[in-house]
RNA sequence: GUGUCCGUAGCUCAGCUGGAUAGAGCAACGGCCUUCUAAGCCGUGGGUCGGGGGUUCGAAUCCCUUCGGGCACGCCA
């Protein structure tokens, strides 16, 4: 289905056409000026010089033309070249009707959907989950999603950080602690216990001393380096003991991720990339691509056109060892031999900005991926408290992630049994969870990815404004009457929509009428803030609406069955757009 | 130092492929509940779009410059 304002566009261009003017100028867009029309062309104005006329001129020779337009009740010049439209309500309906009667209201989907994988930025598998980790779950989930629900193949990848120095860490600073452990004992042949010789909530002390001691001990830090060249040789009990990590972590993590309702089709990890290492870094020796600079291996990735010098990537340290690049690198390997992605899109720090500029580079340099391969760094912003620092704990620590959603359920509750007497507790405890979850989401998701952000837990769980909560209580209000309406008899899904009958009511349709261009912009440009601002559009104007319109005591049945119609289309937008978002909506709040 | 991103209302943010009078939310103030959830709706006040140049019929938007801030800059991730 053509997106709405492309269908417009072209009327518009239709009547450039007539009047003798090139149809491309008849680009139509939305009104900056509410109070004189409802879309506007700004196209008489740029044919001013391809025709040396008059802006006004060309402009009034284009609405002569399109006086009689099915799709325009008003086509004005005014001054000094704005095309002036406002829109038939007959046009609206139809468009509105078109987009009710299909699954995905008129979407296009790709000819040939891409395989995109999303790698969330590898949570190390050795700490907890903290604050900082929120980020990349809620953007990536979202990203996923919409791309999915645009018509591509989509590949969620955790992309654990489980093997690099932090592993080396725990296991040194275990060592330290328990030498008599038998994994530290090269000279045992027998099996590893299968139990743990710690827990999650060891390992999240365990990790935070380790990286502390190493960075005041040298000797202590040579130490770690070393265990973690011994985990990726695959020396056994160190090996064992990563397991071990591993075995520990992952559940927790689960839980985790799975409470903000962020799921991965893959589990994979730094480590998984072991296998494609050697062959990776032999054929980039072979090549020449990669030599030997001060111990380590390198590949340059300066181009002519860098406005700096970009440093060479490394590739292995001056010990031999793997690190970022490497994993990353053989990861994409993977990724091309084995999901055949198209696309890779990273979300990371924007710190980590030179670190993906130079894999990328060498990526194509050394042919791991095609040219036509997309690759994709998402970088993100840093999460602020009030203070506009980082955001800690009153005690300055790093937040656990876990702690962190317990504080906004809790927020939620309190807020719920205060408005809501009556409500059984455990509704109130399900909707304060699932309001929470819209909080905590479009809190993030409404700011644009890349820059920093103030997290502010009183603004996000506010009850009024632009926030997940008003989206939630908007689409509750539209479920009230359609349940209420379903109760006495009918099924208010098939109603076709008349014309509108007043202002709110048009803006509402129309409104509507611009998911599919804006589902494909947040697609194509990887930008859930603007299905946020798409979503909190769309709701005012539903409760613009709403609150002139009395919907169910309207006396004229084909009227209220058109308003019931487009209640249920509303619903559904709204539904979708937070369906893409990551979270959705209760039956009452 | 070099590079890069950012600077819009008291606060948090949109708008940036150039268009008319720069928009929201919060906070402040004032209205609207016998009627489908007032977590809502309507209204008032609040701005040298960091400063200065330039390009243009037209600049928050493009270019230059300057000030202020964040971040990155070879064996961490």
């Amino acid at each position: 289905m053509k997106k709405f304002l492309d269908c417009i566009s072209e009327e518009m261009g239709r009547g450039f056409e007539a009047a003798g003017y090139d149809p491309k100028l008849g680009r139509v867009t939305l009104s900056n000026r509410p109070d004189l029309c409802e879309y506007q062309c700004n196209g008489a104005m740029a044919g001013a010089k391809l025709y040396h006329k008059a802006p006004i001129m060309i402009a009034g020779d284009v609405a002569a033309k399109l006086a009689e337009s099915p799709v325009f009740s008003q086509v004005q010049a005014a001054a000094p070249g704005f095309l002036n439209l406002k829109l038939r309500e007959s046009f609206i309906r139809e468009y509105v009707n078109a987009m009710a009667a299909e699954e995905k209201f008129g979407l296009n989907m790709p000819e040939t959907p891409k395989t995109i994988v999303v790698d969330y930025g590898g949570a190390n598998v050795a700490k907890p989950l903290h604050v900082g980790h929120l980020r990349p779950a809620i953007i990536g989930e979202s990203i996923k999603r919409i791309c999915r629900y645009c018509g591509h193949h989509v590949i969620g990848d955790v992309h654990l950080g489980d093997w690099g120095t932090q592993m080396g860490l725990i296991c040194t600073e275990l060592k330290e602690r328990h030498p008599e452990l038998v994994y530290f004992d090269e000279d045992y042949t027998g099996e590893y216990p299968k139990e743990a010789p710690f827990t999650v909530s060891d390992l999240g002390e365990i990790y935070p001393t380790a990286s502390a001691r190493s960075k005041a001990d040298p000797a202590y830090r040579q130490a770690a380096l070393e265990a973690t060249l011994k985990i990726q040789r695959g020396e056994r009990g160190y090996h064992a003991l990563w397991k071990h990590i591993m075995d520990v972590s992952l559940p927790d993590l689960k839980k985790v991720y799975g409470s903000l309702e962020v799921y991965f089709d893959l589990w994979k990890g730094e480590s998984d990339a072991k296998p494609f290492i050697p062959e990776m870094v032999e054929a980039m020796k072979a090549s020449g691509l990669a030599y030997e600079s001060d111990g380590a291996l390198v590949v340059d990735v300066k181009e002519e056109t860098d406005s700096r010098e970009i440093p060479p990537c490394i590739i292995l340290k001056s010990d031999g060892a793997a690190l970022y690049a490497t994993t990353d690198l053989a990861t994409i390997k993977d990724r091309m031999e084995n999901l055949h992605a198209d696309s890779i899109i990273y979300l990371a720090d924007k710190r980590q900005e030179m670190h993906f500029q130079q894999v990328f580079r060498v990526a194509r340099k050394a042919g791991i991926v095609k040219p036509e391969t997309q690759l994709r760094h998402i970088p993100f912003g840093t999460m602020n408290g009030k203070d506009g620092k980082p955001f800690k704990t009153r005690d300055g620590g790093v937040m656990r992630l876990e702690e962190l959603i317990g504080d906004i359920d809790r927020e939620m509750l309190r807020k719920i049994l205060e408005s809501r007497h009556e409500i059984r507790e455990e509704e109130a405890k399900e909707t304060a969870r699932v309001v929470g979850l819209s909080a905590l989401k479009y809190g993030d998701l409404s700011n644009q990815a890349s820059k920093d952000y103030i997290f502010d837990v009183d603004r996000f769980t506010s009850f009024e404004g632009d926030t997940g909560p008003y989206i939630l209580y908007t689409i509750v209000r539209i479920k009230s009457i359609l349940n209420k309406y379903e109760k006495s008899g009918g099924s208010p899904e098939d109603f076709a929509v008349l014309d509108a009958v007043n202002a709110s009511e048009k803006e509402l349709m129309m409104q509507l009428c611009g998911f599919g261009a804006m589902m494909e912009a947040a697609c194509e440009e990887a930008a859930p803030h603007k299905v946020c601002a798409f979503l909190y559009d769309l709701a005012n104007a539903f409760n613009k609406f709403y609150h002139e319109t009395k919907i169910l005591t309207e006396e004229d049945r084909a009227q209220r069955e058109s308003w019931l119609g487009l209640l249920c289309l509303t619903r559904r937008v709204l539904e979708t757009c937070i369906g893409v978002l990551g979270f959705s909506a209760p039956e009452r709040m």
